[in-house]
DNA sequence: TTGTAGGCGTTATCAG
DNA sequence: CTGATAACGCCTACAA
């Protein structure tokens, strides 16, 4: 006896047992605005006897506010949990959206993004960009497509700057710095950070990373070979500058005092670190609102628009 | 100008370009059966040219297969990459739908699954159970549900009998267990297994535990306490079973010569420890395929069904 | 091989 | 306050 006759409860089958018309059950599911509490009490009565269970892809498809939304990484994954940035990023978004009863789902694979009503993108290069027909606000510069996608980001540039800024007041003169993967935006508006201070660079004071603490370390060692007489270090992330600060003191070179070194992004690993870590801090804290925020704009038709938060240079010990 | 008049483009859209019949449209993008190849040709092109993006809620409203699968951890999300088993799970169903083209999806926080196709549960307690209105499969026995709930289980129970009669047989007589938790169906169903052979059983014998390292701990100590006398523990996880041999062994007892240990799931650290765990090896990598196969069959509508797969006591050296 | 028509379960807009 | 009635975008008999 395949599929037993037990088709799915639908409202109208709930308005039958009410007595009342389908479309005072949809009033009551939502919200219950304008409805006798004569028919309120029936209704519910009735959804309580049926079982009622709302088909989410009808109610999506008759317009209703998304009620789902996708955490997409574009780069891994697994990085979820492993990654503190994108772990905090997760914990917050989750939160700010739980508060309006709705929840995140963590689509993974090829055509990911399609379950979901709504998307937020993280770790997006240009290739991930390109117009999605869902509401998506980009968490990190959409570089090359501002004013077409909402992003929240914060001020990758301005915020190098002040720390390449601040290495040079402190009398550095030979400044290094540690990229992170340049097909991402945070890693090219970090270096051009960089850039807009230095002014002209030395090649040979640039090293790419990938924002792992083993790619601080290998960086480390070449920049020692390509510059032994470097006497400051900006990296683009403050794991990469735990690496940094490992081979440097390996190498022997102490920290600060030959060497400054500077990272990124204020990781709860940046106060561990010894010397604890001058960083750049992000406003952890208001992204995933500002997040939110700007996805809920998108879903009211307000074109998009983008927000840059600030950042603020955390002097501690390693510079 | 909110909403700039760029509405969605449907496949009426597509069919209006391509000078063909939506319906025409709709049989291309669904396998192409039946269509001419001019029809075909003309409405690749009109696909193409207007960038055509198909409305996942409509598809499903419509009855299209599933395509999204949402796996469901009712115990905790951030187990996903923590705890080895729902990883490898975890791992094991992402590649065995990727094959069909579907995605894995994470829902997580309250109404969770309601945004995927079909659902796919692991660690459900009696009261997480419940008829759902998707397509569901559990993983685990779904005890008090069999025959309502389809379901993919190792013999929890059958292996739970083998560990402990092989202990028996090795000679051990004061034979203690540290259960899971016993709200799930893998806890209570390894300790009947226990409970199986050792017929009446001594209550100082029997430890609940949580399967985490740390309960094995615990556990061990206040076995140690309340049976002093013990000369083998049959304990429900590997993880906890780690947990005991370290509490064994700083309590001066030798395994395997004083006390014997038996874990279950062979989980990777079975291999790691000292000395190597004796445990129960379940089928891992049969499981997920099994998993997806009750999952078709659901959504063909077959009545739910369960199958048990085998497990495989593997000796070690720590029993 | 193709197009027409009806339905999937909801929400939203109207008259009453 | 309530009930028709029309979308929403797509799939699929069924008829041509």
């Amino acid at each position: 006896m395949p599929d037993g006759g037990s088709r799915r409860v639908t409202i109208r089958d709930v308005a039958r047992v009410a007595g009342v018309s389908h479309a005072t059950v949809s009033r009551v599911l939502n919200g219950g605005r304008d409805v006798s509490v004569t028919a309120r009490r029936a209704v519910d009565r009735a959804l309580k006897r049926t079982g009622y269970t709302p088909n989410h892809h009808a109610r999506q498809l008759a317009g209703a506010r998304p009620d789902s939304v996708g955490f997409l990484n574009c780069v891994d994954v697994s990085q979820l949990f492993a990654d503190t940035n994108i772990n905090r990023l997760w914990l917050g978004c989750t939160q700010a959206l739980a508060d309006q009863g709705i929840m995140l789902v963590l689509p993974v694979g090829a055509g990911a993004a399609r379950a979901v009503d709504a998307v937020l993108m993280f770790s997006a290069r240009e290739a991930d960009l390109g117009d999605s027909p869902l509401p998506l606000v980009a968490c990190g510069t959409p570089v090359g497509h501002e004013g077409e996608i909402a992003y929240v980001t914060s001020d990758d540039r301005g915020g190098a700057r002040q720390m390449v800024a601040y290495l040079r007041e402190s009398g550095r003169r030979r400044i290094a710095t540690v990229t992170g993967p340049l097909d991402l935006p945070s890693g090219m508006l970090r270096l051009a950070g960089y850039r807009d201070v230095v002014g002209v660079v030395d090649p040979g004071l640039v090293v790419a990373g990938d924002y792992s603490y083993q790619s601080g370390v290998v960086a480390a060692e070449r920049l020692l070979r390509q510059a032994p007489d470097l006497d400051a270090v900006f990296v683009a992330s403050d794991l990469m500058a735990v690496g940094v600060i490992d081979a440097l003191t390996r190498a022997g070179r102490r920290v600060p005092e030959d060497v400054a070194v500077g990272g990124f992004d204020d990781a709860p690993v940046a106060r561990r670190t010894w010397p604890p870590l001058t960083t750049v801090r992000q406003a952890w804290e208001r992204i995933p609102g500002e997040l939110v925020r700007q996805l809920w704009r998108q879903v009211d038709g307000d074109g998009p628009s983008g927000v840059v938060l600030p950042v603020e240079l955390t002097v501690r010990a390693s510079a």
